[in-house]
This record gives structure tokens, C-alpha cells and sequence, in this order.
DNA sequence: ATGGTGGAAGGTCCA
């Protein structure tokens, strides 16, 4: 089973890059992060036509949205508040096997890292904390978690470790949280397992630099973790760099992962 | 220190 994750920036926008996407790379399971649009939006039809016929998506206008199609049925699906808040940041599925996929838009958490004055940063520090704490009282097998968590938690998922620790997205608050959420878990890092800790590794390049290419000040804020016990079942992990490069792209790339189950 | 760009909107917020 070959299963993506991808925040695409608009679903409506890049509706034929999905779809290329698709098909070309053979996915099964896709997961979709700030598509941006109500669900009577989604270009569901489009997906089914193409064989995704099932599909799971929760949406809001401009912001946020998350999605899960698939060539596979569910046999359960669902979603939490995180915050008690009704955005739409979270879904998860249960395919046939009882492996069940739990796709995050965890908040960006604004300009500030300081969760007295900046009510965003608050809001995510909370999101993770919330997502440790049910993580770790949950069962701890047959799970994946994936999507754009919007933190690099590790020294080379950043183009600058020191220039970047007070820069939201890899200050020490998040990334100390986002890694106990992995080990309290019990989740491997799939990438990580892939491309040692000592390489460079982003899943996401700033619109703001037009050379993104060449000055490749990138972030690693995409991730892909399952439990511990299907470890030994996945055969490859790839971060989609190609993507980036297309006309009118998203600023994120997709990771791809192939799991024998 | 600042601003750089892009998406959903059709002004301004968010990333």
C-alpha cells in the first residue's frame, strides 16, 4: 500500500496537480492538508473518477481543510475539537486491515513565540499538548499520523538551527513537545528512518524566495510517523521534491511511503 | 531590521 501526505494550498486551485499526482506516483491512501474550501466545494468527482471513490474531507472557507482519499474503503472514520475549536485540522480513517490514519494541519502559530502575548502560539502549543496527551492514553498500535505539524523538530530539519531557535516552528517549546508526542507514542519517524539525522531533510521551501532552488532555506515541517509494531513492514520513504517545481505550486511537497499491509 | 510571495477573497487575514 502506497499512502501520501501533501499540504496542497487549495484543493480547487491544484486540482489537476492531485490528480497527476495520483496517477503518476500510483498512490493509494492520499492525505490532504489546507484545502481550503467548504466540502459542498470539493472536487470530489474529479477524485472518483480517477478510482478514489472513497473519501473522507472536512473543510471551511479560505482556511484550513483536511481530506482523505482512497482506493480503499473505511470501516471507521472520525475526528476530534482540538481546543474545543470547530476547525477543521484533523481527521482519521480505519481501513479494512484495522490500520487506522490520523491526517493533522496542526496551527502555523503566527509571527511571536510567546504564548502570553501571541494568541496563535498559544493555540498551537495547546494543539500539542492535547495531541500528547491523547496519543499517549490511546492504544499505541497500528497507527499512522501524518500531515503538516508545522514544526522541524530536529537540528537538520532546519537550513539554520541557531539562526532559526527563535523562529516559530523550531523554538525549543515546540520541538522538545513534537518530540515527546513521538516517543510517548511510541511512533517512529519514518523519514528519519530513511535519511539520517545528520542530512538535511525540508518538506517545505518559503514562497518568499523566488531562488528557493539554490538557497534552499527549507523547513522539515511534513511528517510521517506509524506505530512501532508496523515498523518492519515499510519499505521506503520519500520526500516528493519534484513538486515544488511545477507551475504554480504548492510551497509544501508530498512524503510518499510504501508499507506492506 | 525589513520585506520578500501566494491563496481565498473581493478586504484583509493567514501562511
Amino acid at each position: 500500500m502506497r499512502i501520501a501526505t501533501w499540504n496542497i494550498n487549495s484543493i480547487r486551485l491544484r486540482i489537476n496537480q492531485v490528480l497527476n499526482f495520483l496517477k503518476s506516483q500510483n498512490i493509494d491512501v492520499l492525505c490532504l492538508q489546507e484545502t481550503k474550501t467548504p466540502n459542498e466545494f470539493f472536487p470530489s468527482k474529479e477524485l472518483e473518477k480517477i478510482g478514489y471513490v472513497h473519501q473522507y474531507f472536512r473543510g471551511e472557507k479560505s482556511y484550513n481543510g483536511v481530506a482523505i482519499i482512497s482506493k480503499f474503503e473505511f470501516i471507521d472514520s472520525g475526528y476530534v475539537n482540538w481546543c474545543n475549536k470547530d476547525d477543521t485540522r484533523h481527521l482519521y480513517v480505519k481501513l479494512e486491515n484495522y490500520i487506522e490514519i490520523h491526517n493533522f494541519y496542526v496551527p502555523a502559530g503566527g509571527d511571536e513565540p510567546d504564548i502570553s502575548t501571541n494568541p496563535k502560539f498559544e493555540h498551537k502549543i495547546s494543539f500539542i499538548n492535547e495531541m500528547k496527551n491523547y496519543f499517549s492514553s490511546e492504544i499505541k498500535t497500528n497507527k499512522i499520523l501524518v500531515g503538516d505539524l508545522n514544526i522541524a523538530p530536529l537540528e537538520h530539519d532546519v537550513w539554520s538551527h541557531k539562526q532559526l531557535l527563535n523562529v516559530v516552528s523550531h523554538t525549543p517549546i515546540e520541538t522538545e513537545t513534537l518530540l515527546d508526542i513521538i516517543q510517548t507514542g511510541n511512533w517512529i519517524d519514518i523519514m528519519r528512518e530513511f535519511v539520517p539525522q545528520n542530512e538535511k531533510l525540508y518538506s517545505w521551501w518559503s514562497y518568499r524566495n523566488r531562488n528557493w532552488e539554490i538557497s534552499n532555506r527549507g523547513r522539515r515541517l511534513d511528517h510521517f510517523w506509524i506505530s512501532k509494531n508496523l515498523f518492519s513492514l515499510v519499505k521506503s520513504g520519500v520526500i516528493y521534491k519534484d513538486s515544488r517545481s511545477w507551475e504554480k505550486p504548492s510551497d509544501h511537497v508530498p512524503i510518499i511511503v510504501d508499507i506492506d499491509i
